[in-house]
DNA sequence: ACAGCTTGCCAAAGCGCTTTGGAATGGGCG
DNA sequence: CGCCCATTCCAAAGCGCTTTGGCAAGCTGT
């Protein structure tokens, strides 16, 4: 059933039909009616297409995830994010839009989103520091907003961001409070911001604390269940292994405290163990009482957020960017206690 | 640029320009080079959604994931199976959409995306006993394929499925021949196919082994972490507690590691811990010696393939449907031993 | 030299919608 | 009664592409 054909069943124009069902005020109340009715009866929505072409808008939001073709990892976030921001664009209307790309090009995924008018935005995912994308899609005049920041660009942009600096501080502090003097850093891959800042964070905590930072117990990857094991189990065996763990991810803090089950040290007595909290939704750490102390910030809550801003910034591209930095919220968990050495 | 733009430019009809990028043979391979040359120098790429009107084809595959509003789990294998599927759409030219649904209405979300034309076909996920959305897609003549099956349904279709029934089959036999008897069983949701397939083989492979199933030790639910954790607990606390678990995900059993930590049992020694793994990206189970006893079969494998089989249904719609059905690997891990008590 | 191909190109229609620029109807008012 | 303005509707153009049906030029073979 297309609009001509439910034109005709109605013995009304097209015109005045297209007008009814998108609420222009220059059909009758009964009119309205009349077509509404008709249109659930048979089902009919306008062909997405036709009507993209007609306003030239898509009514589709871009994400591009960047996955290498070998057997690389797949941001955990990913779902999680997924759910909240597709709550954001069901409510508005708007469909998602998810394009795989293998790292090198997808400054080029961007030009050819745009050249198609497949899209009507697009969110950056996982911003590098100094990322090259960033001018790409200002350049683009595509309206974009961006899940994280970029350290070192120099455009002004939309973003929300967690502040992973403040949050790797404060947790570093409550470390050392506790009287940890030699704390591992299991980060995530240094090249992306989120992880130069974390690190940042971790580093000013420590200097304020008196303590040196110490490059071998600090590495940067991947953040998976087995970096978090492989790299904890790798430093227990150091000479001077370190008293507490600060990571960046929660999967990988599992993969840690595996590590010290399987050398016998309790999470929170022996040795401690905090992280970064997503909030994911297969991975709650905010029961009763929280398995890992950790900074929580929802990606989920993140996504629906970012959603919202990128429709107001499509409804009104000129309007001055919306720059959000939220404090990610200390949690205290069984994995954290007094240094015993 | 557009179409007329870039032909007003080369001095050529716009016929011949849509011929001659589309690789019809109607067109000197002189005029082609010319028109591609010139395509890439102004970065042209043809309106999506003007070739979906003309060709009455959007070159776009759907995936509707069900997520409750409130916190409801989202599948943590989303993103590996995203990547798998779009890997496969991207070197077919298809894009990917995603659409968020609450349970209620997904019925309906399919009948709207085939009203507006705005996918070729779908991919059903997370099919449930006599699953209602079958019939309904099949009416449609939307061309779609599963992951996974539904029992009880009377239509026939496409599907890609794990053979969850031999899977728990073998390893609860592994289990029984471990000697173990009182063998718990994490499952997923039993509404859902592969939960009811998984319990039983696992019914059937206990009863071989002359073992009575106990409903004390069987639960099912979302497999979150917390999930695993939390019945793990329980099922530790009963006076006759089981001597192996088996988990129904890779997430969920590490639940049940961090249960016996806490309980000072020792994995693989005091108890036993089997699993399925969906070869998540970033909880590998595969390394040199693995983790977790599991059966394996890799999710990202599965989108990959899916997407092809939808491809190949798009193409051909009258083909004969395709059923496949993959064994899941047994590894040995770490996580299981003889029973010892 | 001419019919009959093939080759290489083009003009125009059409996909299903929105939107512009009227046109018809009817009611209020001088 | 006639004029004007709302109100309600419509015909047709246009969005950017593909595709149908055809035309002109250059071959081939007799």
């Amino acid at each position: 059933m297309n609009l001509k054909e439910l034109s005709k069943h109605l013995g009304i124009s097209q015109t005045t039909v297209s007008r009814a069902l998108n609420g222009y005020p220059e059909v009758s109340e009964a009119t309205r009616a009349r077509v509404i009715a008709a249109a659930n009866e048979h089902g009919y929505s306008p062909n997405t297409r036709a009507q993209g072409l007609a306003t030239g808008l898509s009514r589709c939001i871009g994400h591009v995830i960047s996955v290498g073709d070998s057997g690389e990892m797949v941001n955990p976030i990913f779902g999680d994010f997924m759910a909240g921001a597709g709550e954001t664009y069901a409510a508005h209307g708007y469909d998602m839009m998810v394009t795989r790309v293998g790292q090198r090009d997808e400054a080029d995924i961007y030009r050819r989103l745009k050249a198609r008018g497949a899209v009507d935005g697009l969110v950056m995912h996982a911003p590098r520091f100094d990322d090259s994308r960033l001018p790409v899609l200002t350049e683009l005049g595509l309206p974009f907003v961006v899940h994280g920041r970029s350290s070192g660009a120099n455009t002004t942009y939309s973003y929300l961001d967690v502040n992973n600096r403040s949050a790797f501080h404060e947790v570093t502090q409550h470390l050392t409070s506790l009287g940890h003097r030699r704390i591992a850093l299991l980060n995530g891959q240094e090249q992306l911001d989120f992880a130069i800042r974390r690190r940042q964070g971790y580093e000013q905590a420590m200097e304020e604390a008196g303590l040196q930072v110490d490059p071998t117990v600090m590495t940067q990857g991947e953040m998976t269940e087995d970096y978090g094991y492989q790299n904890a189990m790798t430093m227990l065996d150091l000479p001077e292994p370190p008293t507490a763990f600060l990571v960046s991810s929660i999967i990988c803090a599992a993969g840690v405290r595996r590590a010290l089950d399987d050398r016998n040290l309790r999470p929170g007595e022996d040795v401690s163990i905090a992280t970064f909290d997503d909030c994911l939704s297969y991975f709650r750490n905010s029961a009763a009482q929280p398995v890992f102390t950790a900074m929580q910030s929802s990606v989920r809550a993140a996504g629906a957020t970012l959603a919202q801003m990128l429709i107001d910034r499509i409804n009104d591209p000129t309007a001055p960017h919306t720059q959000t930095l939220w404090e990610a919220e200390f949690v205290a968990g069984a994995s954290t206690g007094p240094n015993k050495d």
